[in-house]
RNA sequence: GGGCAGGUACCCAAGUGGCCAAAGGGGGCAGACUGUAAAUCUGCUGGCUGAUGUCUUCCAAGGUUCGAAUCCUUGCCUGCCCA
């Protein structure tokens, strides 16, 4: 294990807030002098298997914990996730089913040790403390905090302000989070910083049942591909890891180059004087292809490039379509005819076919380069021969008649 | 327990008997412009239909009416005030 002055430099890269750094130094003196790593709690959702670049900044920071040799402490919030989102407006979650939480446990294990060391993560499943726990424990834990205080939190607050539904159960999950890190014996808490209050509640709460409290240590939220809100599946505006290499690459590729900066700041180590020096293309590039090639290889992150590039620098058709599809005399009508809204919706890249006649009407549609604008056009195929669709902007289909 | 105000399309929100598939904004999609950027401008944004058209929608179920998102009844949900 590395001096304390060294851990401190990489722990604190990119963090909001410590609280507070003098305790985390004093954690980190008597961890080397005892030869005890720290235990670094980060907790996540039971639902929402799909790990997106949001989250890889907290990840990533309990990487850093790891590689100084701390024992990180994956919570699964299986209990609070009967509650609800933590933040933002909630709505009642329905409870999921303990064969649905170990389906996404292995979900989140396949994804995080793309990043995480396994044999330094312990995952964890807050029900294993809080499912035996009775109307008693309960009760006594709910009497650890105070309405008033409570109301601090800043969506309980705009919610009460907005006249908005607050569920009383919302309560218990800033208490029972607490309550993890003291099951947890949690040295350290990371979170985003939207989660500052519930984090804080676990240092009380720890205080109270005679621990010494965790450090609490802030993330800056990443926000999603449009740029103005946090990440998050719900919203829509996120890059998953599991997004398959192009679809990954050209999110990336849509962000605004502010936005590009502020994800070289967050998920990359290259110096960003260097990245301003290129071209806002080149750079974003770049960054889609290191990227692409963190979660799916090297050889993922350039042929997604070269893809990209041959798609809509050069303005041809990809080697790979989104669809390949193959109609067979009897899908037609007298054999050869189709009209092009039928076509479109047997490729399913439409979500309907009054919306494929919206598109043709928009011209957003073309067949081998051609525009076609003509919503009730209909093409006679000829057999043996490919037809290549443009869908929109990024949708391409490849249509083949065999007779 | 009593009183009041609400529940409208992905979200916010107008509409209070026919002109309503439902204003406006956001979001989304498409076109132009580009670096598939951002910003901007334009158009579109329930389904089916080649089209005149037609079917399903305004919390839910009933009812009044030639006709209901709009009126009535009951139920469910939310907020406020009083107890």
């Amino acid at each position: 294990m590395i001096d304390v002055k060294q851990q401190l430099d990489l722990i604190l890269r990119g963090v909001v807030e410590v609280i507070h750094p003098m305790e985390l130094e004093a954690k980190l003196t008597r961890s080397l002098k005892e030869h005890r790593p720290l235990r670094i709690k980060a907790g996540f959702d039971p639902t929402a298997p799909d790990l997106h670049l949001g989250h890889t900044v907290l990840i990533h920071k309990l990487k850093h914990f790891q590689d100084l040799g701390h024992q990180v402490l994956f919570l699964i919030g299986d209990f609070t996730g009967m509650i609800g989102d933590p933040t933002g407006v909630s709505e009642t979650r329905k409870a999921l089913t303990k064969e649905q939480v170990q389906e996404n446990a292995k979900t989140y294990q396949r994804q995080i040790f793309k990043i995480l060391d396994p044999a330094k993560t312990t995952i964890e499943f807050n029900s294993r403390w809080m499912g035996p726990m009775t109307a008693d424990g309960l009760i006594q834990l709910a009497a650890h905090y105070r309405v008033a205080r409570m109301m601090e939190r800043d969506d309980f607050q705009k919610r009460y302000r907005d006249q908005k539904p607050i569920s009383v159960h919302e309560f218990l999950y800033p208490l029972v989070q607490g309550y993890d890190s003291v099951a947890l014996k949690a040295d350290v808490e990371l979170g985003g910083t939207d989660q500052k209050f519930n984090l804080l509640v676990g240092r009380e709460l720890q205080r109270d049942y005679g621990q010494e409290s965790q450090v609490v240590i802030t993330m800056p939220l990443l926000e999603g591909t449009d740029g103005v809100k946090k990440m998050s599946k719900s919203v829509g505006n996120y890059i998953a890891l599991e997004d398959k290499p192009g679809d990954m690459f050209g999110k990336v590729m849509s962000i605004s180059d502010a936005l590009m900066l502020r994800y070289y700041e967050l998920l990359t180590t290259e110096d960003l004087g260097s990245v301003k020096a290129l071209h806002p293309m080149e750079a974003k590039q770049s960054l889609a292809e290191l990227i692409v090639a963190r979660y799916h290889g090297a050889e993922a992150g350039q042929e997604a490039r070269r893809e990209f590039q041959q798609k809509f620098q050069k303005q041809e058709f990809p080697d790979e379509p989104d669809v390949r599809l193959v109609l067979a005399s009897s899908d037609l009508r007298d054999g050869q005819l189709i009209s092009l809204v039928d076509l479109l919706a047997r490729t399913e890249l439409v979500p309907s076919k009054s919306e494929a006649r919206r598109l043709i009407g928009q011209g957003g549609i073309e067949v081998d380069g051609q525009k076609q604008n003509n919503a009730s056009s209909v093409l006679t195929l000829v057999p043996g021969r490919q037809y290549r669709l443009k869908i929109g902007r990024r949708k391409f289909a490849i249509v083949e008649f065999n007779s």
